[in-house]
DNA sequence: TGTACATCAGTGAACGCGCGTTCACTGATGTAC
DNA sequence: TGTACATCAGTGAACGCGCGTTCACTGATGTAC
């Protein structure tokens, strides 16, 4: 990585460094350490600790920023989907758009991914930053907001609602790992997309399904 | 870790160090180093390789060993649940019993659960040993022979059952990584078994489903 | 069966690496009068 | 407006750690005659 030597950031050296940070999270959420941060930010590795109290507080502040970024990816597809629909298409184009954001994230951004995952592992989060800003999650606030409004338009019962944020995150989140991290990684960008509408589309007719 | 002194192992060091690296898996992937796998071994660090080229095809041998414990968890599942049943009600008792099989294994065992996933990913095992000796993972084996009996068994289409294999494993699979690494680590094991039958009836609901 | 010797399977010591983190410090900034 | 000084935000050097890996070696095993 590429020093950029600037002396004095003078308060602005935290974001320097998340910024430093999420850029080095392209490759994964090892190459997140302070050393590196620092050398890309052009600054001695020591001065991270004015702005961190340790590795870890680096690694979740850049994963929040991370989170975030799965966030817009989740809202913008949500948003081309849905799009000039209403009622039960339009629930139904918002769940979808939920799912296919966050796989188009994680394939898009697989190091990102693997970081805003560090987010929702409740025990990594043990840093009180996370767990208190948000006690849930954007990410998964918007599969909620979307199963319920499922529920809301007619197109699921109650019944159907219960437990289902589990089935929909776990096959979504499922395929992205399978994707990025599994047997297909690698494989042909169009098929990727073949697929991940197909699990979509499968874990959502199993959620509303007799 | 309790080093056991013993000196020449001839031949069965090989082995010796495989068992140390499953015992040390436990706490998962990066825990299996040559140092310490060598150290629970009584053998001196460059000993190991003698017997592996380097730390990578350590990490591949112990890695196969997990896989092969994980496809034995999802094959007693699949006995249990199809016992004494036949045509459709067994083939969806095996497809059952593979997802929950899997499940159960990462929730009993995520360490392991963590290295048989190397077994999967195609970039890590270039390691010619995996891709020679296994073109296809037995637990993944098992799911497709478990689709292929819902569809002989009259359950499935061959419609339905073209790509099912991804929805499938994405959604047992996202669910193990979710309880494993994600939100629902550490929750009650109660519920986790509830959620994963919820998963899992889903699933195959989507896949089912017309 | 006994011995000479090749081969095999280990040892002990050391290497360089990058990491997180701490120490005592110094130069830059902001503030009170 | 100018100066004295406290505070703030960095630096430079060093620490100990565990890692993968290599070197030259030695002791144990198996084999040929």
């Amino acid at each position: 990585m590429v020093p950029i030597p600037r002396a004095y950031h003078h308060g602005a050296l935290r974001a320097a460094l998340v910024a430093a940070g999420l850029e080095l999270a392209r490759g994964g959420v090892d190459a997140v350490t302070v050393r590196e941060v620092t050398r890309v930010a052009g600054v001695s590795p020591n001065a991270a600790y004015r702005h961190f109290s340790d590795h870890r507080s680096l690694v979740v502040a850049v994963a929040l920023e991370a989170q975030g970024a799965l966030a817009e990816a989740m809202a913008a597809r949500v948003s081309a989907l849905s799009l000039g629909l209403e009622g039960p298409d339009a629930a139904v184009a918002t769940l979808r758009g939920v799912g296919l954001g966050y796989i188009d994230f994680a394939l898009t951004e697989p190091g990102w991914f693997e970081l805003a995952l560090v987010t929702f592992d409740p025990s990594a989060s043990a840093a009180p930053a996370v767990t208190v800003a948000q006690s849930v999650p954007p990410p998964f606030q918007m599969l909620i907001d979307a199963l319920d409004g499922m529920v809301a338009s007619g197109v699921m019962t109650a019944a159907q609602r219960e437990h289902a944020e589990w089935p929909a995150w776990a096959a979504v989140h499922g395929f992205a790992d399978i994707a990025t991290r599994g047997p297909l990684q690698g494989a042909d960008p169009g098929m990727l997309q073949a697929l991940a509408a197909v699990v979509v589309d499968r874990i959502i007719a199993g959620l509303t399904a007799v």
